[in-house]
DNA sequence: CATTCGGTTCAATTCAAAATGAACAAATTA
DNA sequence: TAATTTGTTCATTTTGAATTGAACCGAATG
């Protein structure tokens, strides 16, 4: 039994899966991922039945590899939820449906880790860094610019800080 | 004169100026928008002046083209201001700076639209679509199917919804 | 133990998006 | 009015990220 049980893999998508997975589509372009996260994922949206990853690999048809790090992807961000079948030795999976869930996951699991790396450089920033110390064939900086430059800096400073207090609020409001 | 007065357009960019600039390249990735926004923004930051199209070009090392387009982008976004300068016809830029700012003009111009779109394509969702009506060679959904792919539509109509409340009150959050 | 099954890894390829640069336009100056 | 400056547009080229596919691995099966 190489494919699920009453489920015709290779058969072509519906009318209804193919939109549902061409909307998902249009979000991976707004959030800077690979397009076959959302067919991936909306194929899975639009299937009552958990599915195997060949199920998957065959009505998208996506490669092996693909499908094993778009899965990973989609787990990491706890998009999808493994399903084990009884006596089937194949992974099943379903789609998280919770929008909050979805989003507090992608925060967490792409935008924190950035976020961080993002505050630490931020802050070895140093105004010294700015004044260009050749042979003074550049002009030296005015005193008023480098009051809007110190500014500039401390600013970008407590962005961080600000990002950590309001993403977690986010999912608070989504739920 | 034909770049900003005491300002070497094409001298090398200073540690500070590189790294800010990097910082920015940094989010851009997250952003899913092109490097050069970032370059451009971030070289902005960096310079307590305002700076003009001829000096951006000469110092990032980009074309004209992709000067235009990513001041283009970075106007529409509220991320750049114009400045007037007596007497000098060219157009000058500096950068807006304050988060809230930043974040909101971002998700009104890139998120929204694509949340409307996205919101109209998943209310023409129809049951009926998700049947695939070939020669019965396929099975018949069974009803508790049926009410899964039910509830997941519903879900997903309601999901621009909510975005459009919570959307707007993460810029105030941020003010 | 040999073979199949289910899935991962990663180097090579493909492809879409970004950058380029030449042609163009509009305003300015000589 | 010719020449210059300032910036835009868009067809082509470039490039980097996504996809592929073959090699590989461990677990199950005969």
């Amino acid at each position: 039994m190489s494919s699920s049980p009453q489920l015709s893999s290779q058969s072509p998508l519906t009318t209804g899966e193919s939109e549902v997975i061409a909307i998902f589509v249009q979000m991976t372009q707004v959030l800077g991922v690979p397009r076959s996260l959302g067919e991936i994922y909306g194929l899975l949206f639009a299937t009552p039945q958990p599915l195997s990853f060949q199920d998957i690999a065959d009505r998208l048809k996506l490669s092996k590899g693909s499908v094993s790090q778009g899965l990973r992807f989609l787990r990491a961000v706890g998009a999808i939820k493994p399903v084990v079948i009884a006596g089937d030795r194949r992974e099943f999976f379903e789609p998280e449906t919770e929008l909050r869930a979805l989003v507090s996951g992608f925060l967490r699991e792409r935008l924190n880790p950035q976020l961080e790396s993002w505050g630490a450089r931020a802050k070895a920033l140093k105004i010294q860094d700015f004044v260009s110390d050749g042979m003074s064939q550049n002009p030296a900086i005015k005193s008023d610019e480098l009051k809007t430059l110190s500014n500039r800096l401390d600013k970008l400073k407590t962005w961080q800080k600000r990002a950590n207090t309001v993403l977690p609020v986010i999912g608070k409001l989504l739920g």
